[in-house]
DNA sequence: CCATCTTTGTGCACGCGTTCACAAAGACAT
DNA sequence: ATGTCTTTGTGAACGCGTGCACAAAGATGG
């Protein structure tokens, strides 16, 4: 998953799964498209297939929001995306501030994706004065010094960080005392929150490094099949317990 | 969290947990960040709050790798850094192509993460004949004409695919006929992918929906607290309250 | 009205991941 | 050596998520 860690005890009394919440958006996009598309119904199948999940893991997410569907026909599609979408409280706007206007920053403020759900950028943030003023996404970018403010005047809940690694705590901790409840952080730190407020993670070198592993344990398979030579066969060197066991250690820095 | 999975049957045969691979590279950070510092040594406690993460659970992932530890003392921070480096691929070149240079592409070409961990951006691609030659992060941008032989020529395995939507998956069908396996997805649609193939996906607007969901929540909680309402859309917006909902649900069977 | 067919909704079993709690292992002092 | 103290490594219990398989519900046709 990527991943987005907040202790929540357990599911609450009005109790969706969390796996089932994080599926919901993948729900919502296939029904959308078949909304366009006119399609009236769909069942369980067709949908699943279309997000790529299991149709009985879609039926069984789909009882926890209720009996939406009819038996031997499927789901009305037009009351479905409704459904969802107020479920996931996409029937209410949503601003949302970004902090750091670099690359990454610029790209989220430009992506159509954040708009089209009831997701409005309120504001850009940046600490760099250069960038005051300056507009980007058609939006001007505004300086980190009148960040309590921005987030209290548009009554902002939801924060994306997208700030170096080492301004992010900072940039989160104010963030928090202005009121903002939820963060989506792309910068490559653990932010440590106050409880009650929700953090997910956006970390593109932690995607690669998880494929690198997949694709490394391919490449040992194959090679074992062809060669027999073994796959890299995790077992510690006896040769030597600690650190000098001939392996020189490739330290990278960050 | 960036989410995305591929189907994996089963931890295969030298089985580490998915969700232990999926936090190594958090604790390769952590622990990176201590030997930048020269610390020697680290205890599971330590590390694992440095990670976000529990005591045991760091000590039971560490324990799939082997026994690295010295009771009494912790972990060898240097020692570590070699075994997870190791175990996840790292300690070997892994050329990476990005497709799709627009906003989001360029921001992921010049993102330092990338370089900094044996990931090296092999090329850029891009469907725009305008774009063909024009440089970004010091990379020439080449025609989606060239794919295959970009892909061939250097051995590429990994893939990151940053085109919109509709592309997303013919781009992912010739990285996939050209030889790449494990492709990291950032275009909001589900890839179909043959066996083998890995998929990481990592979808800014499914993130935000699902903290939208949890924020709906806790404001919906706040106000029962207060007047006993039920989990009605929450009272947060004071200005331009517009009414995105205004299109509204085809009736149903109840 | 009854039979048949389709598709939902869910009880159940299973496996993975998390966490607790503790014995074993080593360091260190005496 | 011996005892004490620290910290690892792991057995076991538990809870969550997944997927199977099927009965119930409704549509449809005769």
């Amino acid at each position: 998953m990527a991943t987005g860690r907040t202790h929540r005890p357990a599911t609450r009394s009005r109790g969706i799964p969390e796996a089932t919440v994080a599926r919901l958006p993948l729900y919502l996009r296939a029904l959308t498209a078949l909304s366009e598309r006119s399609v009236p119904t769909v069942s369980s199948e067709e949908l699943a297939a279309a997000a790529g999940v299991n149709s009985a893991k879609l039926r069984k997410d789909f009882s926890y929001l209720g009996s939406y569907g009819t038996r031997g026909v499927g789901y009305d599609v037009e009351y479905l995306v409704y459904q969802i979408s107020r479920e996931l409280g996409l029937t209410q706007d949503w601003p949302v501030v970004i902090v750091g206007i670099g690359n990454l920053g610029a790209a989220l403020a430009n992506y159509g994706g954040f708009a089209s759900r009831g997701f409005r950028v309120a504001a850009l943030i940046d600490a760099d004065p250069a960038m005051a003023g300056k507009p980007v996404a058609g939006i001007p970018v505004q300086h980190t010094d009148d960040l309590e403010k921005i987030i209290e005047d548009n009554g902002v809940s939801i924060g994306v960080i997208a700030t170096p690694a080492g301004a992010a705590q900072q940039v989160c901790d104010r963030l928090v005392a202005a009121g903002v409840t939820s963060i989506l952080n792309f910068a490559p730190t653990v932010l440590n929150v106050p409880e009650g407020v929700d953090v997910r993670k956006v970390d593109l070198s932690i995607e690669l490094q998880i494929l690198a592993f997949h694709e490394q344990r391919k490449a040992g398979e194959e090679a074992a099949s062809t060669d027999g030579t073994g796959p890299v066969t995790a077992v510690r060197g006896e040769s030597g317990d600690k650190g000098p066991d001939g392996d020189v250690p490739a330290v990278m820095p960050a």
